[in-house]
DNA sequence: GGCTCAATACCAAGAACTGGGTATGGGCAA
DNA sequence: TTGCCCATACCCAGTTCTTGGTATTGAGCC
């Protein structure tokens, strides 16, 4: 697809020079990211903008391999760009380089697209070697900004584990409990358990007595919310 | 071992030296390790270990503030040495310093516990600063770790923004498929929501078509799986 | 202005579910 | 051995769902 030149191999992506654009509104951090690139031999720089419009329009007029780009833009969020990088090119990576750090930001960010996100600290970044691991297919980020991504995965674990509850299943039960999952009625169950039909409701009933429920339905809520059903 | 002077300053976790567990079954690596620890000034070597089974021994014997462990262990898994600490030690951090990079070993290891994760590259990590950022809070990450972490938060959004099909629900049509997920019964829904009780069945049935079921059960797990409906 | 679609409303029959019992074996632990 | 729990099975009455129609109104689009 469009490629210049590479058409074939790109151990990494390496044969080709990777394309760029920088989006950051303040003036000296902009200059001082555009000659970083133009000092490398790695990479050749697109477009820069201060603005969402401008960067948007970049992206959907010119081919890339990477945008980077803050968020606090004067106009919009750098994230609408991601997304629309997302869109537009799929094989082009994106990187925020913000002084943001809140959960929120960083968790739309990422899950906007970015896959790397420096914090814009006191500490001078080493851009180059970030794009390198980028188009390496590695994720160059703030150890600050990995921890909301750690406590992300982190709680998303602690809460299927021993959330305080956790009601037991029996296998019958958790046999019963996925045909509901699959929309089975009551004798589809029977049949394909090789049990009588009349004693799937039983298990049914043990099954709303555990998660307090009252319905097929909420059971599946409740089941899927509690971990209990593994989606 | 090393301390040395001891309290003073110290900025960050400031007032206390920082207790530390090493678990490493490669001897030069391990020595290498605690060679630097000793030659810091912020850090206490509670114990070496190069065995899952003497780890998990120190765990329970010592208070430590950071447990710094290899996977690949000659009698188990370092993983479990960080599930031991989450029980027995809550307020420590834990870091992993591994060769594997693998999706499930690194995922495993942040649900487990893990705040850190370090690749046992080529190049030498500098242990010092990795400590000091799991002290301060922050998480200390390969890029390569760092790029299964954001892979697995980015696709959980992907699931949900596209999905191939993505049926789109209309307003009325999440109301309901809310409704469904608390067990609200048709009479229920039409009440709260102030319409005919004839009427939700209609929303109900072009609920089914979108999501290709045929009962609310079966609906409720699409729903949820296809990320509709977030927990 | 036509067209499509969301949202509203109504009817009715048959299938399925819910909740109340009671009861028999088998397995496991005190 | 006794007691508890799981799994099994049955009955029944009442409630709720599902599915087949038809129809009106308003919003947005060509």
């Amino acid at each position: 697809m469009s490629v210049s030149d590479g058409d074939g191999q790109s151990g990494k992506r390496g044969a080709s020079i990777c394309r760029i654009i920088v989006t950051e509104d303040d003036d000296a951090v902009r200059e001082r990211f555009v000659r970083l690139i133009a000092d490398w031999d790695g990479g050749e720089l697109v477009a820069e903008s201060a603005t969402l419009s401008d960067t948007l329009a970049a992206i959907r007029e010119s081919e890339i391999d990477l945008l980077i780009t803050d968020l606090n833009l004067p106009d919009g969020n750098g994230i609408e760009a991601i997304k629309a990088l997302g869109v537009i090119q799929p094989h082009a990576e994106a990187m925020v380089i913000s002084v943001l750090a809140d959960d929120r930001t960083v968790l739309d960010s990422i899950e906007a697209g970015a896959s790397g996100y420096l914090l814009k600290d006191a500490d001078p970044v080493d851009l180059v070697e970030a794009i390198n691991d980028l188009m390496a297919g590695r994720s160059p980020i703030s150890s600050r900004i990995a921890r909301v991504l750690v406590k992300r995965l982190a709680e998303r674990s602690e809460r299927a584990a021993e959330d305080t509850d956790a009601p037991k299943m029996t296998p019958r039960e958790m046999d019963i409990l996925w045909g509901i999952a699959k929309g089975f009625t009551s004798d589809e169950l029977a049949a394909s358990l090789g049990i009588s039909r009349q004693t799937v409701p039983v298990h049914i009933r043990n099954i709303y007595r555990k998660l307090q429920v009252s319905n097929r339905s909420e059971a599946m809520f409740e089941a899927t919310r509690q971990g209990i059903i593994r989606l």
